[in-house]
DNA sequence: ATAGGGCTTGAACCTAGGTTTAAGGTCAAG
DNA sequence: CTTGACCTTAAACCTAGGTTCAAGCCCTAT
């Protein structure tokens, strides 16, 4: 898919989708003879899992960090190389499940303190 | 309380209270007759507040929207506002477990076919 | 009274995360 | 064979959210 069926298809900016891949937060894409980016369908995939985890605050660095392609294993050169690297990716995984956790626990807790007519912020802005 | 007692009770720096005054963030502090601001105590929940929403992924003119309706008396933060957004927030948190949970049975389900013995295919670049 | 710490200001600087612009090359349709 | 939509690049530009710097004033202790 040419870069602006894959913008088009993820709802994100072709200019967005060239800054990723100068960020090496996805991968380089191929290119077709004319030099036009050829990138997979499931790019698409990829870029509303990075929207999704931006919208809750976790930076690009942070969701670089536990992306692979899991769709795209041609990249993996061995067993003995991919498992280690499989288990880190696991582990980073793991760990953002249980930050988002943490964080729906917060938002719960404040709704629940709202619904309660507490006082959630003070009246110092005033 | 001066500016660096505020600072040192909220955990925050002193710049980025400035910061947060000049951007309209929270209120113009009351001036002693030497110039410094004087801030009340108060302050320090609400810059715990601020630091609080910022981790859930709120930005500062979220976050400042929500105080708008701290001017009500009645009402120290408006739920009407809060909680619909505290609700999307908690929607999105939820997608994103929920995708992370799907990454994460992906590499498992990698992991354990590479265990059993399963052949990946070759050396592309990346 | 002088050294230190804390306060003031405005302006410059910084990183992150993009967008916009300029100057082109490609491709399908009419 | 030109028009228009798409693609390419590098570089400039932008907003958010701050930090750092320079120059100076205030306050307290020695």
């Amino acid at each position: 898919m040419k870069i602006g069926e894959i913008a088009n298809a993820a709802g994100v900016t072709t200019s967005r989708i060239r800054f990723y891949e100068r960020k090496g937060i996805i991968a380089t894409a191929d290119r077709g003879q004319n030099g036009y980016r050829d990138y997979p369908p499931e790019l698409v995939e990829l870029l509303r899992f990075i929207e999704q985890a931006q919208e809750l605050g976790f930076s690009l660095k942070e969701i670089a960090s536990i992306e692979v392609d899991l769709d795209d294993p041609d990249h993996i050169v061995s067993c003995d190389d991919a498992l280690p690297m499989l288990a880190a990716k696991l582990q980073a995984v793991d760990d953002l499940i249980r930050e988002a956790q943490a964080r729906k626990r917060k938002i719960e807790a404040m709704m629940s303190q709202m619904r309660d007519g507490k006082q959630v912020a003070p009246s110092a802005t005033n």
